[in-house]
DNA sequence: TTCAATGTTTAGAC
DNA sequence: GGTCTAAACATTGA
């Protein structure tokens, strides 16, 4: 379940390792995940890797840039690259068994291959996820770049900013409106189930019942569920570049997802799971008001 | 066999 | 038009 930390862990390895490299090849394996023209890209140059939201961006020479949206089981597995000899890999995604096995497998969508040869596979299960070329001008043009709301890690979003953003969501549950991704970037299912434990406000209180206090302890919560995954997502890699497999993903650390029926962390009580917004929702009613 | 899982888009109801 | 709900997308595994 790729979210904003996963990306952004995915963004800080691929930019050390393929920042420089030209692309050689570009072989499509399922013509639905791949939009444009992937003969434009071989023979570009990386310049460089970025991300906003959930989409990760790599800017390549000749005005072109490559767009990634893993949506639910994507992954991006990169063998090889700057830096270390060869086998080194810097993986990060929907986390699978087979993401630490042999490449390309049948999950396998997209395969760049680079000079020097290193190779990055796109795997998506669900074919939900894409890949796109367009032109590193037109970027900003994009109406799915355009709709997303303010970056909760940037200094510039504080309290005030969230409860205008997610104002206007009066009569929603208040994890579903902090789930709007054109309120706020890049939180997902499982990092707004884990926000609001640590800001313990129950997950079906509506936004309109939320005071300036709620806001700030919210605010709080979901910087640091996020910041947290970037922590683990970051161990996720190490782990991986010495092939120990997927120990370390950020589902271990998660205090209330999909833990439904197990002991709550903070009390003696028990994570309770329901629905919201037809997702999956797991709370403390204990600790969560 | 049916259901739930992740993120986003879209269609439709108020 | 804004707000909100629910279904759809593809696939797998419980």
């Amino acid at each position: 379940m790729p979210e904003l930390p996963e990306i952004e862990t995915i963004k800080i390895g691929l930019d050390k390792k393929i920042k420089g490299l030209k692309i050689k090849r570009v072989e499509v394996l399922n013509p639905k995940t791949f939009q444009g023209d992937d003969k434009s890209l071989w023979g570009k140059n990386v310049l460089k890797v970025w991300r906003k939201a959930k989409v990760l961006g790599v800017d390549l020479s000749g005005n072109l840039t490559l767009l990634f949206h893993l949506k639910m089981s994507g992954q991006l597995i990169l063998i090889g690259g700057r830096g270390k000899g060869k086998g080194v890999r810097v993986v990060g995604g929907h986390p699978t068994q087979d993401m630490k096995g042999e490449m390309p497998n049948k999950s396998t969508r997209v395969i760049f291959e680079f000079s020097g040869g290193a190779k990055l596979y796109f795997n998506d299960q669900r074919k939900f996820g894409w890949v796109k070329v367009i032109e590193t001008d037109k970027v900003e043009d994009q109406d799915f770049l355009k709709k997303l709301g303010p970056e909760p890690l940037e200094k510039s979003f504080t309290w005030q900013v969230l409860k205008e953003r997610i104002g206007n969501h009066k009569n929603l549950p208040v994890k579903v409106a902090i789930m709007d991704q054109s309120a706020i970037s890049g939180v997902g299912n499982i990092y707004a189930n884990e926000a609001l434990f640590d800001a313990k406000i129950d997950p079906r209180r509506k936004v309109s019942g939320l005071s300036d206090e709620d806001y700030k302890k919210l605010h709080k919560g979901v910087i640091k569920a996020l910041e947290d995954g970037i922590k683990y997502g970051g161990a996720t890699r190490a782990h991986f570049v010495n092939s120990e497999g997927e120990r370390g993903y950020f589902l271990d650390y998660a205090k209330v997802y999909g833990k439904d029926g197990e002991k709550c962390p903070g009390c003696k009580g028990e994570v309770k799971k329901i629905q919201l917004g037809g997702r999956g929702t797991y709370y403390c009613p204990n600790c969560q008001k």
